[in-house]
DNA sequence: ATCGAATGTGACCACCTAGTCACATTAATT
DNA sequence: AATTAATGTGACTAGGTGGTCACATTCGAT
């Protein structure tokens, strides 16, 4: 947790912000479109114009660039949920579960790339890749559905006897195969019906859960 | 559809049945371990004896040989469905996905190593390879679970103004989900607290989509 | 202007990959 | 026994990979 964690080289660091930025967009593209065994260090070089012994005095290895450009990408994510924490006290469990969905589509929305990327991540069967990314620090969005969960049974919003663990698993792989979904359903084709697609659909798993599906 | 694809080459079912299987069982270890790009065709020349201008011989390349694989992965998972789907007529809807989640579960308990490779294979990003196995023809699950909603809704066991494709779409990520949090939680350790565990997690997701988790 | 440190560079290394092919070996047929 | 057909084999090709290193260039300070 020490400060030691900067990740690249200083060197890179002192490039100009232009270049630096260009080759994180480079990294960031490579790794979105490839997992890690498969991205190329060296066409990140080509299409960043930076000398291999250049890119090696920038960064320890590959899986230097990895985990710093996976960090970026999550720091980006947690800045942009970062503001609606603090209106979730006031809101029942099913409007921070839609907020959180929502919020996450447009995420998606509006950074496509570090979506495809956790996407990615997400899929990765690179384990030391894996393992280094977490290890630096992935937020695990299941402490916070749990505090959700058990904030909303205390509150009497829903059943005490519903299984916390059960209900908060089921809430992370909606989540994901929510984003999956409007990634390849609108990820290519025009923003026109985003809103309300996904908005619908959200919607009508969130009414599943909260409800039941039985006949009453 | 024509019976033109029995994808190996007839050279490799002139291979003795011992050999055959060694290659296939070869074969299936490397895929469910690494994904297509980057399985070797090396290591499973290697691990299983076969020199590689022979192989050559048996397989038309490496995607004709994941193919392969995949098929028969495919062909053994519906077999072991099979006859379930005849008792299926005299079930509830919950009963019938309760059966479908566990059976599932029991396959991946079998079958660890088909099991694993369905998994590599839901994670693979090489279009190219989950393209052609695709088009060999994967069940569409997806289509099974909204025949057993609209068939639940006619019976009134439902109520009608859930949405299909909504539910749909969750018993599959669902199904997916504990398919991998079994996997990865009872993969290595004994198996002695497995069934009670994974029987224990599905009721408790069924109990929260039939009854819902509002108070009442 | 001179020196020294920092940085840029691409040829190169060792190692892997999928796939080929001329040749050796074996099996089957005449 | 001789001929032909089928099959086994591994060196080889062409191309990729991550990473290194001796050298060229640039920059900053004396």
């Amino acid at each position: 947790m020490k400060g030691e964690s900067i990740m690249p080289n200083p060197a890179f660091f002192n490039l100009s912000e232009d270049k630096r930025n260009l080759v994180i967009s480079v990294a960031l593209e490579e790794f979105s479109t490839a997992n890690y065994d498969t991205a190329s260090i060296n066409q990140i070089c080509k299409k960043s114009s930076v000398a291999k012994g250049s890119f090696y005095q920038y960064f320890a290895d590959k899986l230097d660039l990895y985990v710093y450009i996976m960090t970026l990408a999550i720091e980006k994510k947690i800045a942009f949920f970062s503001n609606i924490l603090d209106e979730f006290e006031t809101l029942t469990l099913l409007e921070q579960i839609h907020l959180l969905f929502i919020k996450g589509i447009e995420f998606a929305k509006v950074y496509p790339q570090h979506a495809a990327l956790g996407e990615q991540f997400s899929k990765e069967s690179n384990a030391t890749a894996k393992q280094a990314v977490i290890k630096e620090g992935e937020k695990q969005s299941e402490t916070l559905f749990i505090q959700m969960i058990d904030h909303a049974k205390i509150k009497g919003e829903i059943d005490g006897d519903v299984d916390t663990l059960a209900l908060s698993m089921m809430l992370q792989s909606l989540n994901k195969t929510v984003n999956e979904y409007i990634q390849n359903k609108f990820g290519d084709i025009s923003y026109k019906h985003f809103d309300e697609g996904a908005s619908k659909l959200v919607h009508s798993l969130l009414d599943i859960i909260f409800n039941g599906i039985k006949k009453r």
